[in-house]
DNA sequence: CCACATCTACGGAAAAAGCCGTTGACAAAC
DNA sequence: GTTTGTCAACGGCTTTTTCCGTAGATGTGG
C-alpha cells in the first residue's frame, strides 16, 4: 500500500475547496473554482477522484454532495514529507529555516508560532 | 508570468537530484535515482524539464552535465505556499501547527527551531 | 402535456507525463 | 581497422490529466 497521497493540480484545487466547505455539490464546487468549467468538467474531476477514492457522494435531492474521504491533514503530511525530502534534502529544519524566513509572516503570526513551539517543547517534559 | 512552480512526480525526483548533487549527467541520474529506469527515459525526463526551462546542461567529455536553473530555494516557496493555500486553508499557522506536531521531530531538532525563531522575532525589533 | 432547467452518465479528444527501443555518432580497446 | 561501449537524438507507445459535448433522466412552471 502506497501511502503517498498526490494529486495533480486541478484535482487539488477540488479537495481544497471540499476541506475548506467539509462538502460541495458539482453546481457549488463549479462556482467555488478560480477558473471558470464547464459544469461537466467540474463532475468529471469529482468522478476522477472518486475513483480513486479520495471522494464519496451521497444523494442530496436531485444532486450529489461529494466529500473528501481524506483529512486535509493527511494530505499536508504527505505534500510536507515530499516537500521536505525532495527540495530540502530531508532536513525538516531546513524546510523550517526557510518557512520562517517569509517577509509576509507577521509578527503576530510569528509570535503565536513561537508559543505554539514552546507548548509543543513544553509537553515533551 | 506566471511564476508558479510545479513539478509531477518523476520530474520531482529528478529536480532532487540535481539540488542535491548540483549537478549529475544522464548516467550519475540514472544511478542516483530510486527506482530502476532505462537509460533513455532520464534522458527523456531530463530534456522535458530542459524544454521547460528549469534546466540546463553544458559538455563534460563526451556527455552533457544537466544543471537545475531554479533554486531549490524558489520550488520551495512555490511548494509551501500552495500547501499552504491548498491544504491548509491558507494558514501559515495551521501549516506550522501540523508541521510541528510530528512526532518524528526531536527535541534537539525542535529546540533549533525555537532558536532560529527566537532570532527571526529578534531581528525585527 | 410541453417546454425548460438541472442533474448524472458516457464517450472522446487533446495535452502532458512516463517509458523505452532504435539509430547513429564517437572514442577507446583490441 | 574492427569491435565494443557510451552517448544524445528521435520517434512511438501507453497512461494520466484536463476538458467538454451529447444524451437521457427527472422535476418545475406554463
Amino acid at each position: 500500500m502506497d501511502d503517498t497521497l498526490y494529486f495533480p493540480p486541478r484535482e487539488l484545487a477540488v479537495m481544497s475547496i471540499l476541506w475548506r466547505t467539509g462538502g460541495a455539490t458539482v453546481a457549488e464546487m463549479k462556482e467555488a473554482l478560480e477558473e471558470p468549467l464547464a459544469y461537466t468538467t467540474v463532475l468529471s474531476a469529482l468522478q476522477t477522484l472518486e475513483e480513486k477514492g479520495y471522494v464519496m457522494h451521497e444523494s442530496e435531492g436531485r444532486a450529489y454532495r461529494y466529500r473528501a474521504t481524506v483529512a486535509a491533514e493527511t494530505a499536508g503530511d504527505s505534500a510536507l514529507a515530499r516537500v521536505r525530502e525532495s527540495i530540502f534534502h530531508g532536513s525538516a529544519e531546513k524546510l523550517f529555516a526557510h518557512f520562517v524566513s517569509d517577509d509576509r509572516l507577521s509578527r503576530g503570526e510569528l509570535e503565536r508560532m513561537r508559543r505554539l513551539l514552546a507548548e509543543r517543547l513544553g509537553e515533551e517534559a
